[in-house]
DNA sequence: CTTGAAAGTTAATCTTGATTAACTTAGACT
DNA sequence: AGTCTAAGTTAATCAAGATTAACTTTCAAG
């Protein structure tokens, strides 16, 4: 319908509190203000803009949810996000762990014609290079796996297929140890009390902690 | 040295002023407002804080001057917009009538890496889609034609080297008959009066006006 | 059922970048 | 020299997005 001329910042906000809530964490003030590196105080105001326009339902002390409408906007950054993570990996060969900041600026002026041709440049992909999934045009999210590696039994071969972080060190390591999407996994031991995994990884031993293990999503069904 | 943070809205300030010398006319408030499509007052407020900065030399009623850091900053800008169109004509075949107003909102957030691997891959390069000159990392303008085909003789072969122009409709036409960077052209016939031209496009005649051909560059010397 | 810490809100204020309306200056022309 | 017009400036005002500081609400734990 009238597609409500959203800022940068209103952008930011709704995407931040989707991103919440597909973690599985509710939309609060401060997890959003935190989220954004703003104050609380920053993000009532934003929230109470937002709401105005019909973009998500703010009710004092309560959760933030987002509306239709907001979610669409929220989708369709992310699209970009994801679009431009990819298109910037593909063409110019950028490791993983650089394209995110890049993306987050870029996100919010990605005109559709733009959009167009990179999704067409691509084949129209549903994942980043993190294995996130790009939400199609039409706002729908590609499903995904649930299964953690964290979770996984041993001696289970798994492919991963998602990267669930976007710090830069970490993401330089994942990669330099080859946990990377498409990656071949296996856990050969389990130390107990939550210690930390044997792993094979494309046939190389390694060891990493629970932590991170929480973070790598593999397939739901075995490896090839 | 310490790079002030500038703003977008400062960044397309002194590149608005830059552009408005390189094409010979002087930075005058209201050229610039019109160019930025703001009021004057709106351009008095700016140049007043972009003096404070000491990035160009503000005196009431005078005509504006980019001081030297003003001038780094402007290249930068241009250098950016100018890399970023011809990044998206390369990769993506986009039309050179869309890449300009995509990179007016991209340019001020191509940062480093980002800008580094571009140019690398496009291997350096010194123009853009258009014609027009790209500044190196350092700031070097680099020399172009300064010949128009306006002021061409008759039967005098040349290269186009420039299209001066970011209009969308006119560079759509301008591409469809082949007046672009590398294209022949050849003067066959000038009508008296400042009339139109009879001109040989890559060996097609065709048929322009002055005020077109004002904006084309060729080579200053015989094509091939 | 009180209470205290964590979460959230409000209020006052700031900065940037805009606007319009009214005024001033510069400079060309008689 | 006087005057008119275009260009430029000033002032008042606005909106968005922030901040800090002070206050209020919620809710879990005793």
């Amino acid at each position: 319908m009238d597609k409500p001329d959203v800022s940068r910042a209103q952008e930011d906000f709704l995407k931040t509190a989707y991103l919440l809530n597909s973690a599985g964490k509710p939309a609060t003030n401060s997890e959003i203000a935190k989220a954004m590196r703003v104050s609380p105080a920053a993000a009532t105001g934003m929230a109470k803009r937002l709401g105005e326009l019909g973009l998500l339902t703010y009710l004092k002390y309560q959760e933030i949810l987002l509306t239709d409408k907001g979610q669409v906007i929220a989708l369709e950054i992310l699209r970009h996000h994801r679009l431009l993570e990819l298109f910037f990996t593909e063409t110019l060969n950028l490791p993983w762990e650089v394209v995110h900041q890049i993306a987050d600026k870029f996100e919010h002026d990605l005109d559709e014609v733009l959009e167009d041709a990179i999704d067409s440049l691509l084949d129209s992909p549903s994942i980043d290079p993190h294995g996130d999934p790009i939400p199609s045009k039409s706002g729908a999210m590609p499903a995904t796996s649930t299964q953690r590696l964290a979770d996984l039994p041993a001696r289970t071969p798994r492919l991963v297929t998602r990267v669930m972080t976007q710090e830069e060190e970490l993401l330089a390591y994942l990669g330099s140890i080859g946990l990377r999407p498409q990656a071949r996994v296996m856990i050969t031991e389990r130390k107990p009390f939550n210690g930390p995994l044997r792993l094979q990884i494309n046939d190389e031993e390694n060891l990493i902690g629970q932590e991170i293990a929480n973070l790598i999503v593999v397939s739901e069904t075995d490896a090839e």
